[in-house]
DNA sequence: CGCCAGGCAACGG
DNA sequence: CCGTTGCCTGGC
């Protein structure tokens, strides 16, 4: 049991505190709240913490933390908090913007996931909306997952890779999946037959890593770099989606007009290329800790476009 | 009906 | 190298 204020994206507007741990919706799907408790799946686990008592004097809750199966600690290493935010905040100083931004969203984290449920759950983020990845990957969790009731709900566990691999295509696309499908049965059939493996991933740097997750088809700069930074540790990872993109365009077009003078960079579309580049171009701005930077980024631009997620 | 949504890959120039 | 196109699906 930690003090603190605790929230995610989905309820920080309802609060006037500052929230000592925030996290952007866009990483994680499978996350639900129920009167004062959320309940999140992590692979076989279902993760829960709630709101127990508040000491309205000076503002302060006490937030127990739950799991079934048992996952002691697991606020300590899904909240990332043997990060140290203030220790990383540091690498931000000289940046205008990015200070700004860590003061202003104090307590935004990144949320460690399951390595394997991190893939699936990307390789579903593909031209879609986050409405739209909760919807295939709720599908499939009743579909292939455990029933797990706790607290009156029926909670599942994310499906076993093994029962993913023997679905057929045509029950994985039933899941809403659509196109996808194929994408999923592929990372199934590739760690169930050994040549994928998540802990030589986490291993690995983020280069080679990163050049072993675009080798599935289907999975792309933008896909492989919010597994690398969701699940595998690689923190340097800068993943650019169609947020991240106009947020570069909004404030660092003359990082790019002095490094890359060539960079046509007029359209929020990237070619592989463009992405390559302004992948590199971050990543060697903010550091070790870019992947930070990038959430507190995504969160400002969904913030300023009243995005409710 | 067309268009879009937090991408990707195949294809032609 | 670039630009274009189609893709499952649901919401507007």
């Amino acid at each position: 049991m930690i003090e603190g204020y605790t929230s995610n994206s989905r309820v920080w507007s309802r609060s006037r505190l500052n929230p000592v741990i925030t996290v952007n919706s866009g990483q994680t799907f499978l996350w639900e709240k129920y009167k004062n408790s959320w309940y999140g799946t992590y692979n076989d686990h279902i993760l829960k913490f709630s709101l127990e008592e508040i000491y309205s004097k000076n503002n302060k809750y006490v937030i127990n933390f739950e799991s079934f199966p048992r996952f002691n600690n697991w606020e300590q290493f899904v909240f990332r908090l043997d990060d140290d935010i203030n220790h990383i905040s540091t690498f931000f100083t000289e940046d205008i913007v990015l200070s700004q931004l860590f003061k202003k969203y104090a307590g935004l984290r990144l949320m460690r996931q399951d390595p394997y449920q991190c893939m699936i759950s990307f390789a579903c983020s593909s031209n879609t909306n986050i409405a739209m990845i909760r919807r295939m990957l709720v599908n499939l969790s009743r579909k292939f997952g455990s029933r797990i009731q706790m607290d009156g709900n029926n909670f599942f566990t994310f499906p076993t890779i093994k029962r993913l691999h023997n679905a057929s295509i045509n029950e994985l696309c039933s899941c809403g999946t659509g196109f996808r499908a194929k994408t999923i049965k592929s990372i199934a059939e590739k760690i169930v037959g050994g040549s994928l493996s998540t802990d030589e991933l986490r291993g690995f740097g983020y280069s080679e890593a990163k050049e072993i997750l675009l080798s599935i088809s289907g999975i792309g700069n933008k896909i492989a770099d919010c597994i690398l930074l969701f699940s595998l540790e690689k923190t340097e990872a800068f993943p650019i989606d169609i947020w991240i993109a106009r947020s570069l365009y909004s404030y660092y077009r003359t990082l790019f007009n002095e490094q890359t003078p060539k960079l046509n960079f007029k359209s929020i579309k990237l070619t592989v290329n463009q992405y390559n580049l302004l992948s590199k171009i971050m990543r060697e701005h903010f550091g070790k800790y870019a992947g930070y930077a990038q959430q507190y980024l995504y969160y400002h631009m969904r913030h300023q476009a009243n995005k409710k997620w």
